[in-house]
RNA sequence: GGCCCGUUGGUCAAGCGGUUAAGACACCACCCUUUCACGGUGGUAACAUGGGUUCGAGUCCCGUACGGGUCACCA
C-alpha cells in the first residue's frame, strides 16, 4: 500500500499548508513559568447552563491567577446543534456573572480562528500526516454495517466499537479504496489505533489523583465525510496549536480520555495536564441527578438573571462549590474581591455537588446587604426594566420616594442590616405594599375580627402623622391596654394566660392592615412613607374590609 | 452489561494513620428587641457496608451495596 499516494488522493497537497507552517504559525506562548492557559470550549447551542459558568469560572481563575491566558474557543463541528446568535450568548452571560476572557471567538487573539469550523485545514493537514504514516485510513461503512456490527457486539458481549476485526475498512486493499473513491462512495477517516485494551496505565487527574486508563482501540472516526473533524480530533489539534497547558473539563469526558491520549501520541503533541470536574446535580425525589435543561429551570443561566440574583452572589455560590476552603476565607474576608481568593485546583471535589438553591439564597441575601440603596435602586430597575411589569417599572420613577423604601426595607442606617432581599423579583415583589397601584391586601389576623376592628379603628381616632416614633408606639401600647393586651411583655410572659395577647399581637393587626403583611419593617416608619392620607385610607379600607 | 469515577450530619464540606470528627446553610431552643427583621449563644444531627493491614483506620488494601459518568460520522 502507498500510503503517501492515498493522503494525496483523499488531501491533494494545494488544500494544505506543510506541517512546519502551523507549528511556526502557532508558537509556544512567551509566558511566565507556571502560567496556564486554560479554554471554555462549548458548543454554540445557544443554552447556557449553571455548568458552564462553573468550569468557566475556574478556569478563569486558574489562568488569570497564574498570570496565563483564558480563551473561548467554538466548537462547531456539529451542524445540528448550532443555533443563530450562540456566541453572543456566551459572551454577555457569562459576562454578566463576571468571566471574560482574554481572547477567542469574536475577541481579538493570535491562536486563531477559534470556531472550529474555520480550522478545516489544519484539521485536513495532520490527518492527512497520519494517512502518510499509515495511522488513518478511510472507511466507507454506512451507517447500516456498523449498527450491524454494533448488534452483533451486543448480542455476542463483545466489546463494542470499530476496531480490530471489526473494522472491516482497516485493511482494505488499495483496489478497494480506489474502486470505492471511484464510485463517490462516502467516507469518513479513522485512526488506526495501535492500543490495546488489556494494557492499563496509571494516570494523573488534577482533581481526581491517580485513575487508571486504559489503552484506546477504537478506531475512532477522526473526520467525519463532510471533512468536519470529530470533537476528539479537533481537541487534540486545537489544544495543541492554541497551546493549552490545562484542560479543565466536564468529567463525561473522562472515559474518552484514552482517545485523546492515543491522537496526542500519533501527532506527535506533548499531551496538556487534564482536571476533570463534577457537574452539578440535584436532588430529584430520593435520586440525584445531573441539573437538566430541560427539567429544571434553575439549569439555565438565564433563570438568574430573570429572578434578578445579583451577579456577583451567583458567582460567591459558585465558589463555594467550587473550591472547599473558599467560604472559610470569605469568612474571615466578607470584603475582598473575590479575585484575591488563592484559587487552588486541587480544592476542587472529588464528587458532584447538589445544588442547593436555599444555600444561594442565604449568600445573595447577604450579598444584599453590602449595597448602598442607590446601588440596589440600579439594580432592580435594571432588573425591572427588562423583567419587570409595568406596575413595577413605574415604581421606579420615583426615585426619592423608592430611595426611602429601599434604604428602609435594607436597614440602612440600622446598627445590623436587614436580609430581607434575595433577588429582584422577589425584592420588588416584597415592596408592593408601597404602591398603591400594586397594594392588594389579603388580611390575614390570627384574632377574631370583632377585636381587630375594635384595634383598628381606637388607633386610627388617635393616630398622629406628627407623632415621633415613640409617641407612636405609646400610642399602639394605649390601644393594646384599652382592650385588654398586655403592654408589659414581662408580665406577659409570666402568665400568658391572663391576656388575649400582648402588644406584638396588637402592633401584627396593624401591620397586617396597612401592608396586608405580617411580615414587614419597622410600621411607624412604613406610615412615614406612605403619608398621612395614604395611612388613615388603608386603616380606613381595613375596616371596612372586616364588615 | 463492560469500563471508569465517587460515597463524612438534611445540604456544601474540613480531614492526608492517633482530633472530644472543624466550619457554613437549613432546622430547633434561648437571649437581645416597643412591633418585623438583623444579631448573639447554645442544641439536634455524619464517617454506606463487610472483611483485612496496623498497637491504632473516616484516613491504606480487598470485596459488597448504592450513586454518577460513558460506550456515535454529538459535543
Amino acid at each position: 500500500m502507498d500510503w503517501n499516494k492515498l493522503a494525496q488522493a483523499l488531501i491533494p497537497d494545494e488544500n494544505v499548508k506543510p506541517l512546519e507552517w502551523y507549528e511556526a504559525q502557532y508558537p509556544e506562548r512567551n509566558l511566565e513559568k507556571g502560567a496556564q492557559v486554560t479554554r471554555l470550549a462549548p458548543s454554540p447551542t445557544g443554552f447556557m447552563h449553571i455548568g458552564n459558568l462553573y468550569v468557566a469560572l475556574a478556569n478563569e481563575r486558574i489562568a488569570h491567577q497564574s498570570g496565563g491566558v483564558f480563551y473561548l474557543r467554538i466548537e462547531d463541528t456539529d451542524d445540528k446543534r448550532k443555533v443563530e446568535g450562540a456566541v453572543e450568548v456566551i459572551h454577555s452571560s457569562l459576562k454578566y456573572f463576571g468571566v471574560a476572557f482574554d481572547e477567542g471567538a469574536d475577541l481579538c487573539g493570535n491562536y486563531g480562528p477559534y470556531y472550529q469550523r474555520q480550522r478545516a485545514e489544519i484539521y485536513h493537514a495532520y490527518a492527512k500526516e497520519l494517512i502518510k504514516n499509515g495511522l488513518a485510513y478511510p472507511c466507507f461503512c454506512s451507517e447500516d454495517e456498523l449498527s450491524a456490527i454494533r448488534d452483533h457486539q451486543t448480542e455476542n458481549k463483545l466489546l463494542p466499537g470499530y476496531y480490530g476485526e471489526f473494522a472491516k475498512c482497516r485493511n482494505l486493499t488499495e483496489e478497494e479504496i480506489y474502486a470505492n473513491l471511484k464510485a463517490g462512495k462516502p467516507y469518513v477517516i479513522r485512526l488506526r489505533s495501535q492500543g490495546n485494551v488489556d494494557v492499563k496505565h496509571t494516570f494523573r487527574d488534577e482533581i481526581k489523583g491517580e485513575i487508571t486508563v486504559t489503552e484506546n482501540n477504537q478506531d475512532v472516526v477522526i473526520l467525519k465525510s463532510d471533512g468536519i473533524p470529530t470533537y476528539h480530533f479537533a481537541h487534540a489539534i486545537d489544544d495543541h496549536f492554541m497551546r493549552t497547558t490545562l484542560v479543565l473539563r466536564g468529567e463525561e469526558w473522562l472515559s474518552s480520555l484514552p482517545i485523546h491520549i492515543e491522537l496526542f501520541k500519533v501527532l506527535g503533541f506533548k499531551l496538556p495536564k487534564y482536571a476533570h470536574n463534577c457537574s452539578i446535580q440535584k436532588i430529584d425525589g430520593e435520586t440525584r441527578r445531573k441539573l437538566s435543561k430541560r427539567k429544571d429551570p434553575e439549569a439555565s443561566l438565564t433563570f438568574y438573571r430573570e429572578q434578578g440574583y445579583h451577579p456577583e452572589a451567583v458567582r460567591t455560590y459558585m465558589m463555594t462549590l467550587l473550591n472547599s476552603n473558599f467560604e472559610e476565607w470569605l469568612l474571615k474576608f466578607p470584603d475582598k474581591p473575590l479575585d484575591e481568593f488563592k484559587y487552588s485546583i486541587g480544592k476542587m471535589g472529588k464528587s458532584g455537588a447538589l445544588f442547593d438553591i436555599v444555600k444561594l439564597n442565604d449568600i445573595s441575601k447577604t450579598h444584599m446587604a453590602k449595597l448602598s440603596e442607590e446601588q440596589a435602586y440600579d439594580f432592580f430597575k435594571a432588573w425591572a426594566d427588562e423583567y419587570g411589569t409595568d406596575e413595577q417599572k413605574a415604581y421606579f420613577a420615583d426615585k426619592a420616594y423608592m430611595l426611602k423604601v429601599l434604604s428602609l426595607c435594607m436597614g440602612i442606617g440600622g446598627k445590623k442590616r436587614r436580609k430581607d432581599f434575595i433577588c429582584a423579583k422577589q425584592a420588588v415583589e416584597m415592596i408592593s405594599y408601597f404602591f398603591p397601584s400594586t397594594f392588594a391586601p389579603t388580611y390575614e389576623y390570627r384574632f377574631d375580627k370583632a377585636v381587630v376592628k375594635t384595634v383598628l379603628a381606637a388607633f386610627k381616632g388617635i393616630y398622629n402623622y406628627a407623632d415621633d416614633c415613640s409617641a407612636w408606639f405609646e400610642k399602639v401600647k394605649q390601644v393594646a391596654g384599652e382592650n385588654g393586651f398586655a403592654t408589659d411583655m414581662k408580665a406577659y410572659k409570666a402568665d400568658p394566660t391572663a391576656y388575649p395577647g400582648n402588644v406584638s399581637d396588637v402592633a401584627e393587626m396593624l401591620r397586617i392592615a396597612t401592608t396586608g403583611l405580617a411580615n414587614t419593617p419597622d410600621l411607624w416608619t412604613i406610615m412615614q412613607i406612605l403619608g398621612e392620607s395614604e395611612t388613615l385610607a388603608r386603616l380606613d379600607k381595613a375596616v371596612q374590609a372586616l364588615n
